[in-house]
DNA sequence: GTCTATATATAGATAGAC
DNA sequence: GTCTATCTATATATAGAC
């Protein structure tokens, strides 16, 4: 039955302006690409939730790895865009910020999901996004042994590798606890372990616990 | 050019009993799966390892989420059979065992990377492996959540809640750490990261580091 | 137990009409 | 900007010969 069967209506989708359109992709392609990692995802699958076909895609990015790192431009962005024109927190109010991120992640699912499954894909042989991620934890790590730094009394400080790997744990615990929620989200407590590991860790520089307190 | 390209001359592979053919085959996928990830991986680059076709995988395991199960049933037996007939270790000596684990794992980036990737992408709808990875952490969190309760003195230790939220939170530093490892390994020291989060949560318990001193 | 041959499905991409 | 048509590549799986 390789032929002529009934050759199925579409209704030719409304021209719409490329930025306008780019964006709908963009949405679209993250939920995919989350929902079933990026090699699993079909551009097929992508422009049916736009409703336009995969050539139009195609089109619009002009291949499916610069989709994909379109899209991770875009998940960065849109999370800056949270801060609403102010500056990323600093020093403690980071550290505060990252339980509250596990926090609202509880309510988002889909991010999640692409945030894990993308981000452990990336370490396969050639994937487009592994520049993307490589640089993303570097960024991160320098962001956050800062603010560890600027949160410890400078008697008590730790040698920088220490606080490199402080840095290093708290990002992995964020990390490693999204798949073990995401497969079983009634038995881990996202924000309440990763506020448990901050507060353990400066507890450890003589600090006295204060992340458990933004839950 | 669809046809008559000289035919692929193979000598044809020699017959082997099964079960040995089975755990070669199991060798070489633990391997591809992690490199590609479980839906790049192809049955054929597997074969091909093997020295076979990918008609011979399917007869000996039927198909490739089969194949996968298996290969994850196989990778827990080797873990198994590292105590060598002895019991896996209890209390603060599962701790040290941790440790020990992200140290050895810096030798071995291929499971390494097995891991990360399957693990992750089992969390996508209707994943093969979803069951095995649930399974998997569900029992470890058990685990140490046990060590740890064993380890903590009677008279400081933390509600159950607590334990719970710090099993996860051993089990998702190792995980996250592998990820970052895997895209930077000169700028993340797992093993160190491992035992500076174990310390900081046992120092948390009133209990005096020990996890460094495996390193 | 392994092979050749083939069925079947689905992917990403290109060319050109509208 | 979107479509239809087509190409090309690659995948999993089945059937049957040896």
């Amino acid at each position: 039955m390789t032929s002529d069967a009934a050759p199925i209506k579409r209704t030719r989708a409304a021209r719409v302006p490329a930025d306008q359109r780019r964006a709908e992709i963009l949405v679209a392609a993250l939920d995919v690409f989350g929902t079933r990692g990026f090699h699993k995802a079909s551009l097929g699958e992508i422009a049916e939730r736009v409703g336009i076909t995969h050539q139009g895609i195609l089109h619009h990015f002009g291949s499916k790895e610069q989709l994909l790192v379109e899209v991770l431009e875009y998940r960065d962005a849109t999370d800056v865009a949270d801060f609403e024109n102010a500056e990323p927190p600093h020093g403690p109010l980071l550290l505060d910020h990252l339980v509250r991120t596990a926090q609202t992640n509880t309510t988002r699912g889909g991010l999640v999901q692409s945030y894990a499954v993308l981000s452990a894909e990336s370490v396969t042989e050639g994937h487009p996004a592994q520049d993307s991620f490589r640089d993303r934890f570097t960024h991160l790590r320098g962001m956050i042994a800062d603010a560890l730094a600027d949160t410890v009394p400078a008697d008590r400080r730790p040698p920088e590798e220490e606080l490199d790997a402080a840095a290093s744990s708290i990002i992995a615990v964020m990390d490693g606890l999204q798949v073990q929620w995401l497969l079983d989200p009634e038995r881990v407590d996202m924000p309440a372990a990763v506020a448990l590991v901050i507060d353990a860790l400066l507890a450890r520089w003589g600090l006295a616990a204060r992340a458990a307190d933004v839950l």
